[in-house]
DNA sequence: TAGGCCAGCTGGTCAGACCAATTTTAGAAA
DNA sequence: TTTCTAAAATTGGTCTGACCAGCTGGCCTA
């Protein structure tokens, strides 16, 4: 019977196989289409059951995996929320990266390849506005010599944003990813040896200070090979 | 008044705020330790409620997330197992990574960084048991220069094998999930031009040995050179 | 022995209830 | 009237028990 609308479309998208699935893909499409978005409250449970006419585990069951993404958020008593783009399917990257995250090496190894090519894009791409960023976090740095959490905040936004000026989303996301683990490896490090602290800290400013002079210049390979000198220096004094 | 007890044991680690996320730490770990191995098949949802001794809710609220994301596999009927090795966790990369595939570019941009290295590494890294099956994904290659699906069968793999040399799984993991977003564009192209496609094979072909000659003389920089043109070629056949 | 059928598993869904955190509201105190 | 507080309503989190729809395996028939 139904045969002859499939001759018609024989392309025809295939039904779902289980009722909360297709919820998920519709609740994940409402967010891409910007029609929910970052911050915005969903309907409550019950009411989502209504609107879709299914039952509440059917409802819970397709809530649940996008929040453990990282793309919704529950707050008991208070509701269901878009997360903030901040960090938005973060959590899925981690769980497929670092699922085990038994080799330290292959984190700073492969954090060395994406930040150097970061280095190399920005160069042919950042923007005045990037410059300006970037230009904010080198004083920050300077001011801060003294006081590691401030100034490692500051180190942190710098990489950020010369990962934001390559103008390559997916690259960028990896390097969060890959940043975030190893961020706390250099909290442990700074605390380790508050002594040497500021001396370390002077020369990450100094390298830093270059790799921001070759993007300026608009210097591919040389930020490039200065962002590789860097990263090789914070490797090695991370790795005592 | 909870001040003390934070003094006593500052790190103190904290209660799972909900059950099912208890369960999900509890199972990925079993996996992670191999402990569950792909194919095994999980205790029934009623048998895991009583060992876990919790509603059969949580458990399914914490299956539900590891299923979505291609740790485990729910058979109707059958039960839940854990899925096969391939792909595992591809899922949960794809979701994050692809979420919005607005961008082609980056994605022909990040595969051309990954793989540059990759082979670069493979290089360096490669054992006799890579550098033997590469052989064999080089002559499969050459005997199907007519038959494309097939060679683009062996040509998947070759780049799989030298991501393999390379030593690095996230590396690894990262090249998997963006050359098969990729692998369907190479099919669409292959298809439209059916006349060409040996040409394309041939030169393809010779590339792939330049690449596998740099890797088995253990020479990094000739190999990334090698893949760098060859990623060229192909980014440069599928753009038109 | 070969084939088919049925009972008993399993995951998928639903409904209703209760708990705990939170928000809202209504009332009491100023 | 304004402010503070305590109760009520709302919300996500969990449990129970029930039913459906596939799958499995063994029993029974031909």
């Amino acid at each position: 019977m139904s045969e002859i609308t499939e001759v018609e479309n024989p392309y025809r998208q295939i039904e779902r196989a289980t009722v909360s699935d297709a919820i998920v893909d519709q609740l994940r499409g409402l967010v891409a289409q910007g029609i929910l978005k970052p911050g915005d409250r969903l309907p409550s449970e019950r009411e989502l059951c209504k609107r879709f006419g299914v039952g509440r585990t059917s409802v819970r069951e397709a809530l649940k995996p996008l929040i453990t993404m990282g793309l919704l958020e529950g707050r008991m008593g208070s509701g269901t929320f878009v997360a903030a783009e901040t960090g938005q399917f973060q959590k899925s990257l981690q769980w497929g990266l670092l699922s085990d995250l038994k080799s330290r090496d292959d984190l700073v190894e492969t954090r060395h390849m994406l930040e150097t090519n970061a280095a190399y894009w920005a160069a042919e791409r950042a923007g005045e506005k990037n410059l300006a960023v970037i230009r904010v976090t080198l004083n920050g740095m300077e001011e801060n010599l003294g006081h590691p959490p401030i100034f490692q905040k500051f180190d942190t936004e710098f990489h950020f944003e010369i990962a934001r000026a390559a103008q390559n989303r997916m690259l960028y996301r990896l390097i969060n990813v890959i940043r975030g683990q190893i961020q706390t490896w250099i909290g442990e490090r700074l605390a380790l040896t508050p002594d040497r602290s500021e001396i370390l800290a002077r020369t990450s400013l100094a390298q830093h200070r270059d790799i921001f002079a070759a993007i300026e210049a608009k210097d591919g390979p040389a930020a490039r090979a200065a962002m590789d000198r860097h990263i090789q220096t914070a490797t090695q004094d991370l790795a005592k």
